[in-house]
DNA sequence: GTCTATACCGAGATAGAC
DNA sequence: GTCTATCTCGGTATAGAC
């Protein structure tokens, strides 16, 4: 998927990377698309892991931008939304896990937020965690097509407010 | 391609659609790939002289808010980013679309912005323009999982900073 | 549980008649 | 310029032997 995009992972090629024959995609996972579901639901536990950890760590708010912010996260997510555009399964799988992803993030991120005087009537928690996510996907899927024109200002832009608010990164 | 993603946009398909035998698609466009370049060139040329008119009209923020915000635009636009991925080819026209809409939109408003009294050191033209452009991305991909948790609220503040720079929006 | 064999389909592309 | 005919390939899926 990530080499050469979803469309070449076939029954086939999946199989022979596996040194296995491609009936046994059929055996074990009804259809491929049943393989992408398990195979996002997998991917899916260990980002929530992740997310969980970070939002649980002594700099909440650095930890939070660099895992979402991480290149090799979301390639891999760019694959799964496309897939998903026209595969009902597959989007209903990410629908619910985007879900529970932005209720994780929210509920943690409130009392972060509240606890560096963060006024939340003017900027809501919502609100501050939709635009970070937005401006790192975005990012990152424009430096994938080489596109980068106010990309480190914008980069530079948001961490400096994380640094004004949770003060500078200090060694992981 | 809007109704079942591009992998349906086959050259049968296509030709049958258009109530004409399938080996013209080869005769035309010499592969299938070369009629999406020349797809994306008919609509990106379209939506170039869409961004010029949004950028010289009265109010060019609301205008250019409003057209990047066009759901009907961003469908396209995703299946062709997914498209992209994985073909030279597609991903360079698209590249150089891409620095052209955002050296134009940059170009645009920075004088708008200065007109408005934004501190150009502190808000870079690049930078507001980048965020932007994320914020009205990203909601639409999340609306088109139905997840839309925060959407009302940074719609709201998108359209309150909008309006506290350039004034309500006046009737079209 | 894993394989072979195979059915069935439709993709992209090209040669060559008209 | 458009068609028919056809090649070649590889996709998903299933039946059934082992």
């Amino acid at each position: 998927m990530l080499r050469e995009g979803y469309a070449a992972a076939t029954t086939r090629r999946v199989a022979a990377e596996a040194g296995v024959n491609s009936a046994l995609v059929s055996y074990y996972f009804e259809s491929i698309d049943g393989m992408f579901v398990e195979l996002f639901r997998r991917g899916a536990e260990q980002s929530f892991e992740r997310l969980q950890e970070a939002l649980s760590s002594e700099q909440p708010l650095w930890a939070f931008w660099e895992l979402i912010h991480d290149q090799s996260n979301s390639a891999l997510t760019m694959e799964f939304i496309a897939l998903a555009n026209h595969r009902k399964a597959i989007r209903d799988e990410i629908a619910e896990y985007s879900r529970r992803f932005r209720r994780a993030q929210v509920d943690s991120l409130h009392e972060v937020f509240d606890r560096y005087g963060v006024d939340s009537a003017h900027w809501p928690t919502e609100v501050l965690v939709v635009i970070l996510s937005a401006i790192s996907r975005y990012l990152l899927i424009e430096k994938s097509f080489d596109v980068d024109i106010g990309h480190a200002e914008t980069e530079a832009m948001v961490r400096r407010y994380i640094a004004e608010l949770e003060g500078e990164r200090s060694a992981a």
